[in-house]
Formats: C-alpha cells, structure tokens, sequence
RNA sequence: GGGCCGUUAGCUCAGGUGGUAGAGCACCAGCCUUUUAAGCUGAGGGUCGCUGGUUCAAGUCCAGCACGGCUCACCA
C-alpha cells in the first residue's frame, strides 16, 4: 500500500495506473529490442482447411508484438509463411474422396482447389485468409513456402541438414527419445514421376550441383535439384526457415512447445545445425468455440475470420485476442458476449476496457457510433433495417446526431450477428398476420386490446400512446400490468416481450396496431 | 508415461518486486409521472482449489496433493 502511495505521488494518477501493468506485446517488445538483433517477426499457418478465428490469434499476436515494436521505434520484420508445400496428409471430410485419395502426399500448393475458382488447394484457403488480414490491417510480408524452396534460397540450408544429418539424428533421439533409423533423412524427395513426397527416400547428395538422389515407392528413382525437388522435415525446416529469414521472435501454438515438441528440437537444431540463436517464443493457447471445445475442421465447428468479419468490426476481433494474455485460453462466444465487447470498442467511456488492447486493436475506418450496441440492435429489428427510420428512431429516443454512416456500418453487422448468433430474447420479428399465439388471451387481456385499440388514432406519437395505454390500463385493477402488455406483444411479435409499447406502436404505425389489436380482441 | 497451463464474486477475468482482495457483465433495489426495454444511482455477494512450509505478514514465494483442460510419442 505505502509502496501505492510513493507512485501515485510521482506518477501523477491516471498516467500511472495504465503503467500499472504493462501490456504482454509491450513486455515482448521491448525484450526483444533489448536482444541486440534486428527483430524479424515470423509467423506461419498450413492452408491444409479452413482458417479459422482460431489461427488468426497467431497472426494477431504477432501484430501486437510488431506495433509495439514499432511503437519503441525499432525497424522490425515482419513475415508470414505459408505452409503451402506440405504434402496433403489425409482425405479431410469436406473433400471429394474419389478425387483426393490420390493426391494424397502432394504438396497443397500442386494440387486442385475443391472449389474450382483457385489456382491451387492451398490458394483455396489462403486467398480469403490473406483477404481477412487486409480488413484486420494486419500487413505482413507473405511468404509462401513452395516459393521459397523453389526460389533455391534453402539450398545451402538442405545441404547443411545433409552433412549435418548424424547430428540432427543425435538431437532428435536424445529430446524425443526415437531412432530415426538408418534410411532416414533430414530432406523429403518429391518424386518427380507420381508427385508424391509420401513414399519418397534419400539415396545420395552432391552438396556442389545442389541435387538430391531418390527412389520413390510408386517405383521411380532418379536425380532432383535441391530448389523444389522437394523440402525439409517440419522439424528441421521450422529452424531452416529461422536463419534464412533471419527470425527473432515467433508466436507458436501449444502444440509446439511441449518439451521434446518442435521448438524444443529446433532449438537445439537451430544451435548446432545452422549455428543460429533460435528465435524468442511467444506461446500461445488455442481459442475454443463456448460449450464446444476447441475449434477443428473435423468437429465441424469451425468459424473462418471471413465469416465473423462479417458479424463484428475487425477491431472486435482484434480486441478480443490483444486484450488477453496468450497463455490464456479465449472462451469465444459469439452470442451476448460478443456484442457486450461491440460496446466496449465503440464506447471510449466503456468501463473496464484495456486501453493500452484498444491501441494495438485499430484498424482503418473504425467509427464509433455511440448508441449501446442492444439498443441498436433493437432500434433496427423495429425499423426492419431501414436506415432512415433507424436515425429517426434514434433521434427520439435520446441519440440525437449520431453518424448516419456509422449507424449504416453497424446495422450490416447486426443484421448478420442476428441471423446467425443472437439469443432468441433478443430478437424480435413484427408478424406479418396474426400470431397464433394470440388465440390463449384471457377475457381481461382481450377487453384491454379492445378498449386500446379504441383510443388509437393515425399520428398518434409514442407519448400519446403510452399514456394512452396507462389510462385504459387503470381500468383494469385485478390485472397486473404485465399481463396486459403481454397482451400488446403477443398480438404483435407473438412474443411476451417487446420494446417499449408506447414508442413500438408509434413506429408500426398506430393504425396498423388499431387493426391487429381488434383483429385480437376477437 | 513426459511436459505445459489453469483453478480468485453467478459468469468472464485483473490482481510488477508478499501487507488479510477488485472490475465488467449478471442479479437485486431505487429513480426516470406508471412494463418485463434503455438510462442513471446504489446494494449484496468471495474460508482467493486443498494441505503443509518460509515470514511479523501469502491470492502473491516453496513443497505436496486434488480437480479441470491441453500437448508430445519423428503423420506440425
């Protein structure tokens, strides 16, 4: 506490209590600007399927580190590479059987897009990807690994892996406890006759013309140049890839970091291999759907960013991931939750937001709007998505002068986070007849619908309305005031709920309501 | 089996270098001439997973245990 005290005192208040605790992206920072190497950000994902909201916490992590970098003033790389020459692993449940079994052991960036409108199986995904990062203002140099293989910029690193190939066996046995055995080999052929770098075997290597020999199972053998004749285990790659791009920092899923995991061996690999100091490592959990585990293809829960860019801003999304630690796990829940955090980015006044998050969370044309982010949604599902009666709803009910353009962006958001993810309480939907639900009113309720309907009048306003609906309501001593808005709600949405009656029957037009309330009534 | 992470109010989480706990949401109450909405104000609510240890003092350090989750075993 007295500690509190001192630098309150010095610190001057506010401005002390955001230093308080430093942001993790700032913590990382400026450990690496005090490393002594240029800091070269890397980050990479396989487009073996979806990429989803939970790969892009990578990315996103990665750009945090990298703005805040920037933010120190340091000149900083930063890089993405796409794993696109990795050989397709398995027929994944969204893939034609027929057609894929076969290509199974081909490089995704050498096979056909299940869609057709791709250059490649590994295009298929990466394009929207690449597409999402634009709106998420993540800008990073896209490296794609088919390219940097045949480019020969891993060529002194394959010979390398080669000479070095008893090490590298050495390293492996004493971090993961396995023989690689004799015929294994730090490089994977690709076999020039099938395509295939399943059933591919190192036979021999001329470090000098850069070729690699090989014997493929489909039975070709032959002579490969280094350059896109094929590519390096995983292992050995990950710490390749470190000293060809000159990485320093690297965020990696948990996947990685388990001791005898990749990071683990590429260390040591990095170390006494390519005699290169591995690079700062950012683990970082996963970010699993609420109720449903961690996203996978194969659970079929999966949420690309595209689809969710569609639902919230890109700095929703992005908030979402700055504001946690990586270590910690990220319960995504697209229902109320998410649009509680719509509130925190669009309000600048919101209680409890991370500031220092908000920063590293800007993306381009970000316009608050300033009404809470429920009532809007309410204001637009009443006016049906109409813009201009959304403003002049606005208007009356106490956001006078809010951004038409504003307000324009966020009903395109709403109407998506409605349709797909919104509670049922939230939403509200005017009939079009009659509900059916109206058919159990009591006595009281039909009378009280009666005698409203009575009193209203085309032009009526929302306070003229509302007073009206007290005055009838009075005559009705026995019966609690709820029960005869029920009355009014299920006559309209079919719902016992609704927005506030007064101004709700002044915007669907008191005549409609006079109608449809005898139409109850019976 | 190895390793990692987590376990603080109903929920989601904050809690540099140890000094008997906080924020948002939810909930409840009051106010706004009288909805179950929105808004404003306020209140309640926690043996900080368990057990020991170090200490004048531990959510905060150490050890062990429990529960939960995850990950690795050359198919990331």
């Amino acid at each position: 506490m007295s500690g509190t005290l001192q630098r309150t005192v010095i610190g001057q208040g506010a401005a002390m209590n955001e230093q308080k605790t430093q942001h993790w992206a700032d913590a990382v920072a400026s450990e690496v600007a005090a490393g002594g190497r240029p800091p070269v950000i890397s980050t990479g994902i396989s487009p073996s399927g979806e990429i989803h909201i939970g790969n892009m916490r990578e990315v996103l992590t990665a750009d945090a580190v990298y703005r805040a970098l920037n933010d120190l003033g340091v000149a900083t790389g930063f890089h993405f590479v796409a794993d696109n020459f990795d050989p397709l692993r398995k027929v994944s449940p969204f893939l034609d059987r027929e057609t894929y079994a076969p290509l199974v052991g081909r490089p995704l960036s050498e096979i056909p897009c299940p869609c057709g409108e791709h250059e490649s199986y590994a295009a298929h995904f990466l394009e929207p990807f690449l597409e999402s990062l634009g709106k998420l203002h993540v800008h990073v140099d896209v490296v794609r690994a088919d390219e940097l293989y045949k480019s020969g910029r891993m060529n002194q690193r394959i010979v390398t892996a080669l000479q070095r190939r008893d090490v590298i066996v050495a390293i492996l046995k004493e971090l993961t406890g396995k023989d690689m055995g004799d015929d294994w080999s730090p490089f994977v052929p690709m076999c020039n006759a099938c395509g295939r770098m399943n059933g591919t075997r190192v036979t021999g290597f001329d470090g000098g013309q850069e070729t690699v020999d090989f014997t493929c199972k489909c039975g070709a053998a032959g002579t490969l140049p280094m350059a896109g004749g094929g590519k390096l285990q995983w292992r050995i790659d990950w710490p390749a890839r470190w000293l060809t791009l000159g990485v320093t920092v690297e965020p990696f899923g948990k996947d990685h970091s388990t001791r005898g995991g990749s990071y683990d061996t590429g260390i040591r690999i990095a170390r006494e291999v390519f005699e290169y100091e591995p690079p700062h490592p950012i683990p970082y959990e996963w970010i699993s759907l609420k109720g449903q585990g961690d996203m996978s293809s194969s659970k079929g829960n999966v949420l690309s960013i595209g689809h969710m860019l569609k639902v919230v801003p890109p700095e929703v999304l992005r908030y979402m991931v700055m504001r946690a630690k990586p270590v910690k796990t990220i319960k995504f829940d697209p229902g109320r939750p998410l649009a509680q955090l719509v509130d925190q980015v669009d309000d600048a006044t919101a209680k409890g937001r991370d500031e220092r998050a908000m920063e590293l969370s800007r993306a381009a044309g970000f316009e608050p709007v300033g009404v809470p982010y429920k009532h809007l949604v309410m204001v637009a599902q009443v006016a049906r998505f109409d813009l201009d009666r959304v403003m002049e709803i606005l208007e009356r009910t106490g956001y006078p002068g809010v951004s038409r353009t504003a307000v324009a962006d966020r009903l395109e958001y709403a109407s998506h986070w409605l349709a797909e993810f919104a509670p049922e309480e939230e939403k509200y939907t005017v009939q079009e007849r009659l509900p059916e639900e109206a058919a159990g009113l009591t006595e009281d309720q039909r009378r009280f619908l009666s005698l409203l309907a009575a009193g209203l009048n085309d032009g009526m306003e929302g306070a003229a309305i509302h007073d009206l609906i007290y005055h009838v309501s009075e005559q009705f001593e026995g019966t609690p005031p709820a029960e005869l808005f029920q009355a009014i709600y299920l006559s309209l949405l079919g719902k016992a709920r609704g927005p506030r009656a007064g101004s709700f029957i002044a915007i669907l037009g008191p005549g409609f309501c006079k109608g449809r309330f005898a139409e109850a009534a019976g």
